[in-house]
Formats: structure tokens, C-alpha cells, sequence
DNA sequence: GTTCACCTTCAACCCACGTTGAAGTCAAGG
DNA sequence: CCTTGACTTCAACGTGGGTTGAAGGTGAAC
């Protein structure tokens, strides 16, 4: 078992698509690889990058920020030092996520709660709400510009 | 002061750009409004709908969703009916959404404090930990699949 | 009559992250 | 020889929420 593998078998491995490493490897993601008679093969070292990529990813960055990560290992430079700067400068954009989600939590929970027959007399959907009163409205979504966090599905 | 708007005066009101409201328009978010020698002029009606339109976009609803939400106040059913049914179904959403950002969060706090030099043995980059030790790894970003929020910038 | 600000339409473009399709290559097995 | 299956390339498409640009209309002021 020497461990070299063809594409699909990598791409098996990390529950992908083989079209998503060649997108990879276009973008500089990921290396490119030795061939055989035209065919990409994939050693150990593929394997750990795709896996730190995927934690990565998962961590909120985008390929970008995967690919200074991981050329920062090629670079010879320790691999905190990239880590970190990376990790610091997205925690802010991940802190307001968070609160523009528990923002909009909030909102929903009343929403669901709301007897109004007209949007048009739904104090939800009043915005500039002085803050005085009960607080059931939208001014607890006035939280504006969540930075370059994806998060998506 | 009738309260009649032109397109611009419109924008200028929501800060938005003329173009956004022509592509609500356009995709059956707003209604087409009344026109003076070709140009759109709007009334409270409108501005009242670009408000809830606001407000329910920040709250995490599509245009999609909006636009049910709104065509519900036209077809005469009352409001909190699409509203509670909207808002029951985006909960979960959100509150998967918060569930990974708070993961992400920890995880990033964890990597400000890495010293690996290599990520090939840095735990914070492996994937199916066992969950018996310290659980530094990424194991908590496990999270998969977010449904449909976007809580974009 | 021309300049100005504002409006109109329509098509094309932007972003990240890939997917899809067409057309072709290669090695092994029957 | 022929088929099968996995691989190759490259270009085009899809998403959501708009923006941008070209080309033109309109009314009022100067």
C-alpha cells in the first residue's frame, strides 16, 4: 500500500468532488501534483492539505486565506505566525456574526409570537424605534456590516 | 406636501441605490407604482413596504421570502399568518447559523494562541478527533450544513 | 437652444465556490 | 478489436442581490 492515489480516490476520501481539487489546484489551493501518463497521483502530503483546507474552511476562511496559509508552510516561515494573523484578524468578523445572528434569533422568536392582521400596524417592522419602550421592534437589527464571513451551507 | 416621490427621493430615504428598488420591482418585491410621463412616482404605501422590506431583510429573509411575506398583506390573509409561518421556519437556520459561528469563534480563539511550526502537527488542524482529551481540534467545527441565511455584509 | 439633473430600458457584469458538459486520452479486460 | 471506466482540458453556467454602462427621454432653468 503505497499511499498514492488517483483523483477520485482523494477526492472519495475528503467527501468531494474532483472537479473541486482541480478548482483547487487552478487557484493554488493545492499544489500541483506528479503525473502518470497524464493522470494526477497524490501522495500523504496532499492528503494533510486537504485536510488542513477543510478545517480551515470550516474555521470561516475563505480559499484565499487557505492558500496564504498554506503557502506559508511552503515559505518555510513557522506556521503560527500565519495562524495566527489569520485567526486575529477574522475573529471580529466572526464576533459580529454571532451577534447579528442572535440579533436576528431574537427577532424571529417574537415574530412568531406576533398577532398583527396588517404589517402596516406591526410594531416589528418599525425601524428607528426609541429605545424606551418594550423593544419589540427592529432596532436590535441595526447592526450593520458583518465583515467576510461565509458560514454558508 | 402631497407625499409623492420620484424613484431617487425614494432611494435617498432607504439609502439605497436607484437600481436596488428597480430590481425589487423588477422581481415582484414592490408592486409597480404609478407613473408621471414615464417616470415612477411613489406613495406612503410604497415607502411603508420598503420599511418592512428592510427590517425583513435583516432579520434573514430573502427577497424570496419577503416577497411572500409582503404579497400576503395584498391577498387580504391576516399579517401574522405568513409571518409566523416565515419566521418558524428560519429559526432553525439561524440557530444553526449561531451554533457555527460560536464554534468557529472558539476554534479561532484557540488558534491565536497556537506555537506549532508546522501545521502537519498541529491538532488544531485534525479532523475526527477523539473527543476523550483536551478537544483542541476542530471536532467542534463539525457542524455540518447551514441552512439558508445569508447575514451577509 | 442648450445645459442640467433626473429619469427610462436593457444587457452585461460582479463576487465566491465550485458544477456541468463536450470532446478527447489512456490502460485494462473480455 | 472494442468496450468500460476513470481520467484529461476548457469554456460556460449557476447562485443572490444587486451594480454598471450605454443610449436615450423629459422638464425646468438660464
Amino acid at each position: 500500500m503505497n499511499e498514492t492515489l488517483t483523483i477520485g480516490q482523494l477526492a472519495q476520501r475528503f467527501g468531494l468532488n474532483t472537479s473541486a481539487i482541480r478548482y483547487y489546484e487552478a487557484n493554488r489551493v493545492l499544489p500541483e501534483p506528479r503525473r502518470v501518463s497524464g493522470q494526477r497521483r497524490y501522495g500523504p502530503d496532499a492528503v494533510r492539505r486537504l485536510e488542513v483546507l477543510d478545517v480551515a474552511k470550516r474555521a470561516g476562511f475563505s480559499l484565499d486565506e487557505a492558500r496564504v496559509l498554506l503557502q506559508s508552510a511552503d515559505a518555510g516561515t513557522p506556521a503560527f505566525e500565519a495562524l495566527r494573523e489569520l485567526a486575529a484578524h477574522k475573529l471580529p468578523d466572526v464576533e459580529a456574526l454571532i451577534e447579528r445572528a442572535q440579533a436576528m434569533r431574537a427577532w424571529l422568536l417574537t415574530a412568531t409570537d406576533c398577532s398583527c392582521t396588517s404589517l402596516d400596524v406591526c410594531a416589528l417592522f418599525d425601524r428607528d424605534e426609541e429605545p424606551a419602550n418594550g423593544s419589540d421592534g427592529a432596532e436590535r437589527l441595526r447592526i450593520t456590516h458583518v465583515g467576510g464571513v461565509a458560514a454558508g451551507a
